[in-house]
DNA sequence: CGTAATTGCTTTTTT
DNA sequence: AGCAATTACG
């Protein structure tokens, strides 16, 4: 404990507990903020120099790959050396059972060179089955069926372990088994597949565990909260001899439950691993007080968690302001508007983070930030490696590479169009169900028959031959893929602004293959297991918008949460128990903990949907959660008298509408639900109530109609009787119309 | 038999 | 708005 005890210097006492402790397993507990990133950096830094060991004796597992070079870095610079690749054992859980399933694979009856399919090529498969198994796509959804499938992989459930008590789960076990034949067949695998290989490995082979046991000295993982169940039994089984496992996580952050992310995990670790020892982190590094505070308020509404309770020194900060719009385009505005303000007064655009809960909302938000030149990009939403036009040419760099992939084949055989149709398609797949060959296979067959064929395997054929004898690099490969196949001048003579970015897009993935030194192998594997903070950034100083999902491990100094409504936050489809109400609430807690010093949230009293058309919002429960002493309401000056919500604000000066029930700790005064009040209402009243008409209700007697609130079924009224006003409710009877406007 | 244009349906979150 | 199924046309 002596030369590097510097090492320990900029850790608080907790972290440099949970740096030193290396007797056996160690549960941190760290809070958002809290220097978990420093503590994993310094961990591994302080087992290099303190005990010598080699780093290829670490195992790290993080949550981005983004995150897992980040760690290298500093811990290259914190110990001062330079570890080459293939020594680096800090990587995601994806990239490592990759890593290990490269060597091995064999074993299990895959060939060497596997591929990885991605969802989209998953979906295409399912979709393919289903199609041949006469099933009506309305019955099953193929996306519910892909999800199925993955959740029962998750679960380590094969087919005929699957329970099976509905029509739906006996589609799902029959596509399923067939899933999985395929892919076989194809020599690939799925993302679960990696985590659930990777596992069959170790566990029926024991030699190979072995052999990894003594590699890895210590296993340490981030983001624990967010493991499965197969990640979970992978870490158990490397780290079973020397019980040196070191976790990290939050149980307030696990956001990922409905990917199969287990909470009991984390909250099950001493029982798991006897004799573990739990730090906890509650000092925050990161956020102002009041962000704090707020955080601390909403993430305490939920039962199941350990409780703890994050501080900090930094200094109070500025009132987290809340801003009620009267629609997404209204907010976005604001956004907008704040955010060149905050420009203007010299915050750099890096430090300004937009986030919401679904891809779609940044539409609106996104064309604000061109209206405003605003230079931003969107994380996710369309992934770079899932564009249309990339995952055309890495369909031919795979076909280029094996022979075995079909949903590579039937991705571009006729991209562009070369005469190759429906029909033709159908029959190579129909043979080669007969005969179990691959689609190239029977292609090739078929090749002399049809000229177009011909051209296609010649062209495939060709690529390959010559990538082998000119040793071309990856870029050439591309290069040469673009033009000999035509897709550089079917998108040329389209002649569209849409076209030319998708040539610029080809260019850049041309690029990116500079950057590594990839082989085509590996190449595939690394676009496939990118994940989307990994993004190639062309731009700098921009602000970044994306989901509250993918915003998990960033801060920025500038953090707008929108859509701070019932339905979006939480969500509508996650609303159906509690556990779902407090996943949602942890991403609450998880975008409100992004911020360092400013925190804008904000909410749309009526916002568009595609299926609903302008619908009115209530307010999140979330929201009402919050302390409203930390809170700085703004009202839009757009928001006229036809918002309900709005109106009660400014009128009544109170803040709180659209929950019937607001915890009155928090300070908000509730009023009734303008949601509930229209549901109700238009059991009773006619839609065709409009302003100023005369009606009669049985209990207040005659009065004018002010507003209608909300349109079509959902009209509720409000209604002027002498001097009062009152929102009129279906419980004080039916409404009659007594004289139209 | 293949392609282009038109209509219809769908959207939570992601490795 | 973006993709699949359907229709019209060569």
């Amino acid at each position: 404990m002596q030369t590097d005890s510097h090492l320990l210097d900029h850790l608080n006492p907790k972290q440099r507990e949970a740096v030193e402790y290396v007797d056996g397993p160690l549960l941190i507990l760290a809070g958002a903020g809290s220097g978990k990133t420093r503590v994993l950096t310094h961990k591994i830094a302080w087992l290099v120099s303190q005990y010598q060991v080699p780093l290829y004796k670490i195992l790290a597992v993080t949550f981005t790959n983004k995150a897992a070079k980040e760690m290298v870095e500093r811990v290259e610079k914190l110990v001062g050396v330079s570890v080459p690749p293939r020594d680096q054992w800090v990587l995601t859980f994806h990239s490592f059972c990759n890593k290990i399933l490269q060597r091995h694979a064999e074993l299990l009856g895959y060939q060497k060179a596997f591929v990885i399919y991605d969802s989209g090529d998953q979906l295409s498969v399912v979709k393919r089955i289903l199609n041949d198994m006469d099933i009506d796509p309305k019955v099953a959804k193929p996306s519910s069926v892909q999800y199925a499938i993955s959740d029962a992989k998750n679960k380590l459930l094969t087919p005929h372990k699957m329970s099976v008590d509905s029509t739906f789960q006996e589609i799902v076990r029959n596509v399923y088994a067939e899933y999985q034949d395929q892919l076989r067949r194809n020599n690939a695998m799925d993302f679960d597949d990696l985590m659930i290989n990777a596992l069959a490995l170790l566990s029926y082979h024991p030699d190979i565990l072995e052999k990894y046991q003594n590699q890895f000295d210590y296993v340490l993982i981030d983001e624990y909260q967010d493991i499965n169940l197969p990640q979970y039994m992978i870490a158990e089984k490397l780290s079973e001899k020397h019980k040196r496992l070191f976790v990290v996580g939050d149980g307030d952050q696990n956001i990922y439950s409905w990917r199969g992310a287990n909470m009991q995990n984390i909250l099950n670790f001493e029982k798991d691993f006897p004799r573990a020892k739990v730090i906890l982190l509650e000092q925050n590094y990161r956020s102002t007080t009041t962000i704090l505070e707020i955080a601390n308020a909403v993430i305490r509404h939920n039962k199941m968690r350990t409780d703890k309770n994050l501080w900090t020194a930094n200094g109070e900060g500025e009132k987290v302001t809340m801003f009620v719009a009267s629609n997404e385009y209204n907010e976005a505005e604001y956004i907008g508007k704040s955010i060149l303000a905050k420009i203007e007064s010299g915050t750099d655009a890096n430090e300004i983070a937009v986030l919401y809960r679904t891809n779609a909302m940044s539409r609106v938000l996104e064309e604000m930030m061109l209206q405003y030149n605003i230079p931003y990009r969107v994380y996710g939403g369309f992934r770079f490696y899932e564009r249309k036009e990339i995952k055309d040419i890495l369909a031919y760099l795979r076909l280029v590479f094996s022979d075995q992939d079909d949903v590579a084949l039937q991705r571009v055989i006729n991209v562009p169009t070369r005469k190759i149709g429906k029909l033709t398609v159908e029959r190579i797949i129909l043979t080669s169900q007969q005969t179990k060959d691959p689609l190239m296979i029977i292609a090739r067959g078929e090749a002399p028959k049809n000229p177009s064929i011909q051209g296609f395997i010649q062209l495939i054929d060709g690529l390959r031959a010559d990538y082998v004898t000119n040793n071309w690099s990856l870029g050439e490969l591309i290069d040469q893929i673009v033009s000999r196949s035509g897709y550089k001048k079917w998108l040329k003579q389209e002649d569209s602004q849409e076209a030319i970015t998708r040539l610029e897009n080809i260019q850049e993935l041309i690029t990116s293959t500079q950057d590594g030194d990839y082989n085509l192998e590996e190449f595939l594997s690394m676009t496939a297991l990118m994940t989307q903070q990994d993004e190639p950034s062309a731009l700098e100083h921009t602000v970044t918008l994306m989901t509250l999902h993918s915003a998990k491990g960033l801060e920025y100094d500038v953090v707008f949460l929108a859509g701070m409504e019932e339905n979006m936050l939480p969500h509508q489809q996650s609303v159906d128990s509690p556990e779902q109400i407090e996943e949602e609430r942890r991403l609450c807690y998880v975008g409100i903990t992004r911020a360092r010093h400013e925190l804008t949230i904000s909410a749309a009293s009526h916002r568009n949907t595609y299926y609903e058309g302008s619908r009115a919002q209530d307010m999140s429960r979330f929201f009402f959660e919050m302390p409203a002493e930390r809170i700085k309401v703004e009202v839009s000056h757009k928001a006229g008298g036809f918002n309900h919500m709005v109106t009660v604000l400014r009128d009544e000066g109170v803040y709180g509408i659209g929950q019937a029930t607001a915890p009155a700790v928090t300070g908000w005064r509730a009023q009734s639900s303008p949601r509930t009040i229209m549901t109700e209402a238009s059991n009773v009243f006619d839609s065709d109530f409009s302003v100023g008409d005369l009606v009669r209700s049985p209990v207040f007697g005659d009065g004018v109609v002010v507003q209608t609130i909300g349109h079509g079924v959902g009209i509720s009224l409000q209604i002027k009787f002498g001097s009062t006003t009152k929102l009129i409710l279906p419980k004080y009877g039916k409404l009659e119309k007594v004289k139209a406007s």
